[in-house]
DNA sequence: GATGAATGAGCTTTCATTCAT
DNA sequence: AATGAATGAAAGCTCATTCAT
């Protein structure tokens, strides 16, 4: 990696802690540009407007997540397994990289004027998207999970665990998040199996 | 209702209808005021600040949504025609008042910053939990559901259906919303039954 | 006139007055506001922008100047007298008010970036242009004037006082403007006369 | 021509494209750097400012139009014809190389904070000036024109051909420039004969 | 209650110029 | 000679809120 692309990647990275800290629109290009110890006219070096530096940074964080998932998919477990992996993977990123699982959903499912240029559709989210499509549908190929729409088990999955996220981050939730992961996991699983 | 409060409701009105399209930063007081053929002075008559307006219309919208899930608490049916019952209100709540969930989930859900004062906890929303909380209590008492942690329960139930709201507002689903009500409607019975 | 219209008007006269001077991009509306001892927030309520402002100014200067000439146009003299008479008046104002003149030369003429949208073709400028056709056209058919096409006509006037100003801006003429009249007006009707 | 030379021309040469058409404003120095596929440090090693470019640049097409002018100064014809040349040659530099004519209508003449420190008074066109002179001079003293203070004849030789060609560069003109030439050069000769 | 002109801090973005390599 | 990342001041513009009328 050039050292310029490193240089992207450390801004990607401090601007998801604070777009998903402070949202897209209280964060300022200042702020980010303090945070690197870096001047704001440089920052537009590396990227040339602040909607385009948080397209980026979704597309950074749904390849990131879409390669969690990878990892789980080719694995040869059980369907019932990998839910629960993905389950425990999900909550994993959302207490190590908090930031990542927060920019997905409080700044990117919420400001779609941000996005709507760069990333309509799901552009910017194929990376994880992808995989969660390649989970289900041979899963349901193997005969483990009963044959629906995608996009009903897709909202089951990705709602159910960014809505516990959220109750999470609310600080609404009376347990840490692991708690939940074995309650989730077969909740999930009862609701698709065959 | 007082000639102030019905002005009251219809700023909140057109509030929610602005701020869940544009968001609640690009949303501006003047935009409201115009849309309501109204000065913005006169608007600062009804609510003291932006931040207040949009915690009154969270109030608002939790009440109404509380009001509609109680109408089914109250009927003397199973669980499982329950959820289905639910799945249908909030799916026909998101067509005919968009504005309403749109609001809960993209402004609501993310703009903390705006909401920490005067909302924190569910102080704004209890008017809509504490119904799915009674929806689930109950039907656990009956037996009808497995008894676990509230919350498991709550996230599956509002993860998944404001999920599928935001992959339609996405333009995502191929489907009309109304296709999905039985999957899901199954999907969560069988998630949470006992 | 009401308040606000006089306002608009007033800041019309100082924008031609430090466009003039500094120039269209070196003239900033904090500068602007500052002169009117005005806030910069409140000159945007009363133009949108800073390239409307520089094109509502020129059409306000192409009014004026036409309805100089229009005054010289009515009178019942000969093309030799209002030959004359219009390089005076031109001469006067640009005296009297410089900033209009030179507003004309060195803004509206050198930034055509600023006025390609709302002043395309003459748009802006009309109200001076069709006075001097018509000073023209009425000229030829009195046979005073020697029929030739319009915009050999028009630049020959246009371009020679814009020229005799500009010299006299750069400090380059060794006379008052005044001195050169005679010359002038001579060297016109000579052109065209019939 | 050293090779430093030639690179400071093949310099000035764009950046009289862009700041003609461009505005010297709105032209950058990167922009001008990427048109020459040369680095901004190194076109520093040019010309240590943005300012020194646009100064050279007046001086390189005064000093050309002035050769220009030389060539017929010395031909042993007619004021009359001499006009008619001057008039066809500025047109024809309008149509070949148009960026000078622009640069020295849109650029030199509009923004006087630019020049003012190294080409105050004519010192950076006094290439092009001199030759109007003389050849202004030597017609009055073969009685060919009138005598008549040199600048009432240069304002309206400048001004003319420059208010052409603006109205050429505004779309104004309803025929080709060519065209006028005929017309002009009467309007000229008439105007200024003995 | 109703109006909308006025404020001014703060936003995103630009760009001439420098300098380590 | 040549590169281009880095600087930082300053630009145009926005908007929540106030207040005289």
């Amino acid at each position: 990696m050039s050292k310029k692309e490193k240089k992207r990647e450390s801004i990607i990275n401090i601007s998801l802690e604070l777009f998903s800290k402070y949202g897209f629109h209280k964060t300022t290009i200042p702020d980010i540009a303090k945070a690197l110890n870096m001047s704001v006219g440089n920052l537009y070096n590396y990227f040339k407007s602040k909607e385009i530096l948080a397209q980026d940074a979704i597309i950074y964080t749904s390849n990131y997540l879409g390669s969690k998932i990878k990892d789980i998919n080719i694995q040869d477990i059980s369907a019932k397994e990998k839910i629960k992996k993905i389950v425990e993977v999900y909550f994993k990123i959302a207490q190590d990289k908090p930031q990542m699982i927060e920019y997905f959903l409080r700044v990117y499912l919420s400001n779609r004027e941000v996005f709507k240029d760069g990333c309509s559709g799901m552009a910017c989210v194929s990376g994880f998207v992808t995989e969660i499509m390649i989970f289900f549908e041979s899963a349901v190929e193997s005969g483990e999970l009963r044959d629906q729409d995608f996009f009903s088990a897709f909202g089951l999955f990705m709602g159910y665990l960014g809505g516990m996220v959220f109750l999470k981050g609310e600080d609404i939730l009376p347990q840490e998040i692991d708690f939940y992961i074995e309650d989730i996991s077969v909740n999930i699983y009862n609701a698709l199996k065959a």
